[in-house]
This record gives structure tokens, sequence and C-alpha cells, in this order.
DNA sequence: CTATAAGCGAGACGGTACGTCAAGTCTTTGA
DNA sequence: TCAAAGACTTGACGTACCGTCTCGCTTATAG
């Protein structure tokens, strides 16, 4: 029997509201990439009124990131069992963030619009960031306790090789390929988690 | 017959327009950020018709670019002697276009205006991406040649990393700090230089 | 039996809903005039939510007309005695009706709405301009009976006189000074009452 | 032979782009009244840009009365000869301009604008209200110089009056026949300007 | 005394229009 | 004759109110 639960989130108007709105943008963004969304256009297309869109978002940045990029994070921990598998996991995730849709599309105009606005870059460190940063945090955790790491190996380099390797290969460099990004991202990992200089 | 030399820079009119502009384009971006920087401020404020500026750039990106980031750039050759010398030196300039000014406020936005405009894409890697792979590839030629690198190591990867670590340290992660950024990159580097892995 | 009278004005919901629409109808006349006056600020100042307001008034323009004019209206009957005595009276209350708070800073906007809207014109003009009508109508039959008049005069002409030389003085010519103009309006409909061309 | 003047209104640009706005928004006075007409309706319907028509006026008040009431009212001075005629004349043009579109139309709008934004009240004042206070002063001038007028009589009340009476005939006693107000409004005046009290 | 209907607050919603900014194009002008 | 000046169309911005629409919560009256 499923428990029919008062809270739950039942097909209320504000509901219908948020899917057209999820469906439009995901569909804009596939057409027109960030830049060409508007709030207009997703208005006009989704009928959902410039107001209603306003009242959830103050900011285009902060919809798209919500609908877009927050919304499909929720993802299961990692535990492989040795440091090298859960690298290649959270290698796979990171250039699958960055590199395949919407990620992809998204990641430039979104960061373009958090540099110099301070309040909005907080808010979207949290939910994108900070889990990022856990994860990372417990696996090599893990991992020192299993002796497969010299030293402690800082998280926030591990965490800036994780996305920036990524990002840079896909937008400055071109490179499209999600295998062949995963295995050298990885790669390069491990070299810094192993190589860790003795000093 | 008046004129000297056909291509000398003379004091010419166009020079002068240049120069308005070029001052005027550091002016805003120290004070606005990209996003600030407007075509009708930056000619309202220099003075110059908007009508000339897109004579010149059809592009707010290829006038950022080319008055900003391009024109910094020209450096001398590295050669210090060792790897990590060299390594070194390479993660410092990249360091500092990422995280100091004008990079740091300009490279954002100018990733997402190229973003989908392959066009504009191009371009602007021609005069930045490429010349910074040629010094890496030399410097990693040189290394091998004095047998500091046990295999050959993926130039792309080195210059992803070289570029993108710094990158997300600086708006992903909200570090600051050229010289701490210079070192961990530095370090990270030779790392993924010498632990090559043995496959 | 606790309650005496089903229709009596007792402390209902109503009755209170009521009273505070009509002070902060009051109050934001005063501050921001007609113009100033939106439905939704009644609304969220007097506490009062907006389906309320709807279900009382249509409009706004009926609703300030109920609440503003039509509430302050209710007057004795006039009889001085002689046409001159009556007509000063007469010429007095239509120049605080119109020149004084808040006639002044509500009958333009009032206007307004009505003209093109001729089913609002309709309701409106009932409890305003007929009642008006009627005391004029009852006044020159006075003076004429007393022989005061030469001749019939139109009662609409004195009526139209009465409300758009004051209406006028105070929103097209800028005057402001409520007895000086209550004294050459009483003046000008004397002498048009007196001089009856005799054609 | 018609003069060419250097300086004559050529069919430049903005000179079309007037014109357009002209017919515009004199035909949208026509459809939908003064309430019914609104910036962006003008704008899409003449073709001309919402931010050109900001360019030229700050308000749709003063760009209604510059385009419908102002253009229009060239008019000779009058000199029938007699007090009487040239009341009569007078009356004429102040019904017509009352109780005729675009008059009847626009008016009661515009001066709901007005109203309360003192300092548009004062430029729609120049060019509508002082022309016809200076016809009334020559007027009246004249005709005391026959010896028509038994005292000097008060420029501004007749002022008031010439205007105030048929707007109040119009706007409040919903009377339209424009030559029976002709009559009565030239019936008034001329019993306020002769049966001057003597004191 | 209680059930029930009416009145009410809260506020989300689809709309229209506002007034502004900047983009990029096209005309006019002046040196 | 060509570049500066600047007027123009376009499109999006973010905001204010409009009038409609649920949705539960009071309240007051009638059974």
């Amino acid at each position: 029997m499923t428990q029919r639960e008062g809270r739950a989130p039942r097909d209320t108007r504000r509901a219908r509201t948020d899917a057209r709105l999820a469906e439009t943008v995901g569909d804009l963004l596939g057409r027109l990439s960030y830049a060409g969304l508007t709030i207009e256009r997703v208005a006009s297309e989704s009928g959902v009124a410039k107001t209603t869109i306003y009242r959830r978002w103050g900011t285009k940045a902060e919809m798209v990131f919500d609908l877009a990029i927050h919304r499909a994070e929720e993802q299961p921990s990692i535990d492989t069992g040795s440091l090298a598998g859960d690298i290649a996991v959270l290698a796979g995730r990171a250039v699958r963030l960055v590199a395949a849709e919407p990620g992809r599309a998204v990641l430039p105009g979104l960061l373009a619009d958090m540099s110099g606005d301070s309040e909005l870059t907080d808010r979207l460190r949290q939910g994108f960031i900070a889990a990022a940063r856990d994860d990372i945090a417990v696996i090599l955790d893990r991992a020192e306790g299993r002796g497969e790491l010299s030293t402690g190996a800082s998280v926030t380099d591990v965490h800036a090789a994780l996305l920036g390797i990524p990002y840079a290969q896909v937008h400055l460099l071109g490179r499209n390929d999600i295998d062949a990004l995963t295995g050298s991202l990885t790669a390069q990992l491990l070299a810094v988690l192993h190589a860790r200089p003795s000093d």
C-alpha cells in the first residue's frame, strides 16, 4: 500500500508551473544555449508569466542553475574499494558535468554571471561545489586509511584539478570526447595523489 | 615627397583613436568588470563613435581580447635549465594570467561569449592558446632531452592543467593568493609529469 | 433573544473591513493622490485582501467615489430666504467639493476613468450630479415664486456653471483660494440668473 | 513662386518619423480614446520604436498634448467689431475644443495626468491656457474702449467660465450638441460681462 | 450547540504596460 | 569623400498593477 502523505508534492498548480518551466528551460538550452535563453523567451514559450518566473528566481543564472544543474545532481556516494576506482568514478562524473549537456552549454555563461556578483556566487557555490568537496574528502580519507596515500593531499587542489582540467579541455582546447577526457583526468588526478612530493 | 615611410606607426588619427579606446577599455574593465563594459559606454567615455568601434571589431569580446589580453602578452621564452624551473615560470605566468587583472575580470565573460560562437572561438584561440602550447612543447622537449621525463607526456593535458587548475581555483573555489596558487600549481604539474604511469 | 434588529449596523466583520478600507483610502488619497492610489496598495496597507475589495467594487473609480466622495455628501437642503443667499450657499458647497480635498485630488482622475466607460458614468452621475440638480431646481423655483428671476432659467446651464467654473479655476488656471473662488462664482451665477437676456 | 528656404522642414528621417507618430496617435485616439492609447501600442502600430518616442516626449500626456491638441491650435485672432460677436466666436472655439474630438476624448485624461505633476502642469498650461487668456484680454480691452463693458471684468473669471462650463456640460452632464452648447455658453458669458454688479 | 455556508486573508497566476539599456544599422553632417 | 555624430529599430530587462483564481481559515447564523 502506497502511503498517502498529506505533505506529498501533490499535483498542485505550483508543481505544474514548475514542470512547464523546467521543460522549457531544458528545451531552450538545447536549442539556443545559455546566451540565447532569455527570461522573456522562457515566459512566452512556457506560457508562464514573467512575473511568476521572477517570483521564483531573481536571475536567469539562478533559474538555470536550479533547473538544469542542481536538480540533476542527486548522486549516490562513491565507494569502489580502491582509490583508483573511486577517482575514476569521480572523474567520470566531473567530465560529464562539464563536457556533456547541459553543463557544457551552461557553465561558461553561469560562471560569467557569477563573476563579480558575490552574493550569487555564494549561493551557487553551496549546492554545487560543497557537495563535491565532501565527496573528495571522504574518498581521500578512506584511501589514507588503507595506506594508499603517501601524505595528506590537499582536498582543494584535487577539487580544482577535478573541475578545472575538464573545463579547460572543453572550453579552451576544444576537446569533446568524454571517455578520453575521463581517462586522462583520472590519470592526472592519480599522479597528483600518489607522487606527492615528499617535502 | 612628404611622407617618409608608409607603414611606420606615426601619430596618425587612427593611432590616437586606438589609444583612447585602449585606455577607456582598461579603465572600464577596472571599474565595471567585463559584464559592465558595454560598447555604448566605451564609445561615450572615449569620445570615439560607436560606428568607429564596430569598424575595428565585430564584437565586444574581440575588442576586449585585443586590447586587454592580447596586447599584454608578448613574453620572452622560458629556459631556466631544469624542468622544475621551467614549469615554475610557466605556472607563474598562467596563474597571473588567470588570477590577476585584467584576466580575472575578463576571462569568464570572454569564455561565455566564445561558447557557441565557433568563429569567434577559433579567432581567440589563435593568439592566446597556441602560443602557450608551443611554450609547453618546447619545455617538455628539452626536459625529455635531459632525461627528466619518464615518458612522452601529453602536451594537451599539461596545457589543460596549466590553465584549468588556476581557473577553477579562482572562479569556482574562490581562492585569490597568487603565490600560493603558483606553488600548488607547480607541484601538481610536476607530479603529473614525473609520475607518469608506466603504461 | 440577544440581537435586536437584523439589519442594524452592528460591529460586524463587514463593518470593520469597511472601516479599514475607508481609512486607508482616505489616507492614501492624501498621501498619493488618485493616480498613486492602487488597489494593490489599498489592499496591502489596509490588510484587506484584494479579493475582498473586488467583491465590493468593480473598479478603483467606484471604490474611491463611494468612500471618498459619496459618503461625505449628505447635506441639508438650502433655504436662506433669498436667491442671492441660496446661490451663495450653493456656490460655497460646489467650490468646496471641487477645490478642497478630497475632491481636488480625486475629481480629475475620476472623470478620466468615467470618460468612455458609459456604464460607470451613469452610475457615478446618479449620486453626485442628480442631487445637486434637484437642489438647483428647488432654489430657482422658489426664487421664481418670489419674482426674483426674470425668466425661467435653465437648470442645466446653472448646473454646468456651478461645477465647471470652479473646476476650471482649480485645474486649468491653478487658483486655490476657496473664499475668493466662492465669491466670484456666486457673482457669476447671479449675473447669469438676473440678466437673462429677454429674447 | 513658392520660395525655397534652406531651413525648411525637408523630408528628413526625423520628419517622416514625426508624421507617422502623429498619424498613429490621431488614429488611436479615435479608436481607443486616451486611456486605451499606450506608448506600447503607438510604437507597434506606427512602426516607430518606443525609445524613439521617449526621446521626443517624456510622457504620454506630453506626446498627446503635442500631437493632438497643440498642433491643431494655430488660430487667427478675433475681431468681429462687437463684444457679442467676439464672444460668440470665442465660445464656439472653446466648445469645439472641449466637446469635439480630439479634445473630448483627450482632455479628461490629460487633466488627470497633469493633476499632481506640477512640472507637467506648467508645461501644458503654457501652450494652451496662456494663448486663450491673451485673446480674452484683447477682446475685453477693445470692448471697454467701445464702452460695451460696464466695468473692468475679470479676465480670469471669463476664462474659467469659457472652458469650465462646456467641460462640465460634456463630462458631467452628458451634453453633446455643439451648437446648443455654443449658444448657451455665449449667453452666459455675455450675462457675466454685462450685468457686472456695480460694486 | 453545533453544522454550514458565507465572508475573508493570503497569495499565486497570466497578463499588459511601463520606462530603460544596449546592440547593431542607417542617415546626415562637417572637416 | 569619408569618418564622427547620432537617430533609428529591435529585443530584452526587471517592475508595478491589473483582475482572476484557488485555498484554507474565521465567523455568525439557522437548525
